[in-house]
DNA sequence: CCTACGATCCCCT
DNA sequence: GGGGATCGTAGGC
């Protein structure tokens, strides 16, 4: 058996709509500057949702959630973290959750201040600090460098429900996650598979 | 294992 | 002036 090159996603893949993004998007590798893994948690923010930061139109802020599919919406998240989210069609975006760590651990390791594999990108905030992902990277595509995403290498079990953390909109189910994965940053609740 | 809480910044009301 | 798309630590069971 030989391996299959790992390609990148198709050049309109996020000109869609942000749950079939988020849903199709674990089991992605995704690397800034070569760090990073299996993206194994996200979460889908739409143009007419209560939780989303785009729902009260363009702001500052939020400008780059109405840029280009496939453009990196970064955000400050209570005063002290960052958190990284993928554009799809205007106004929408997917925020990138959690990842399975595979390439340049070591980088990870110092930048968290930790070993253990486990923590070291289980977390939106989490997973820009071992990325090294700042507010630098606001606006620029996932579809180039820095950034590296190469589509699934197979098939795999994603589950599904509510998103964390959120306030409003709290029934939609548009979080998802690689199922039975132990680098997601909390648990889904039994029985939602899809 | 779990729950509670403070840190700390910026955008928006 | 309020409130987060969070995280680490402390303390209880």
């Amino acid at each position: 058996m030989t391996e299959l090159p790992s390609l990148a996603p198709p050049a309109d893949f996020f000109a869609r709509d942000a749950v079939s993004v988020a849903r199709e998007l674990i089991g992605f590798q995704l690397l800034v500057d070569g760090v990073g893994g299996i993206i194994v948690e996200t979460e889908a923010y739409t143009p007419d949702d209560p939780a989303s930061h785009s729902f009260s139109g363009k702001t500052a802020r939020n400008a780059a959630m109405f840029g280009d599919p496939g453009t990196a919406y970064v955000y400050r998240s209570y005063g002290i973290h960052w958190c990284l989210n993928v554009v799809c069609e205007p106004g929408s975006a997917v925020l990138l959750r959690a990842l399975e760590p595979t390439s340049g651990i070591e980088h990870m390791q110092v930048r968290r201040g930790m070993e253990k594999l486990r923590l070291l990108a289980a977390g939106p905030g989490r997973l820009c600090q071992a990325l090294a992902v700042d507010i630098s990277l606001n606006g620029r595509s996932l579809q180039g460098a820095p950034f590296q995403l190469r589509l699934p290498a197979r098939p795999h079990p994603v589950a599904c429900g509510p998103r964390i953390g959120i306030s409003r909109a709290v029934e939609q189910p548009w979080r998802f996650g690689l199922a039975g994965s132990r680098f997601i940053s909390k648990p889904f609740p039994l029985g939602q598979h899809e």
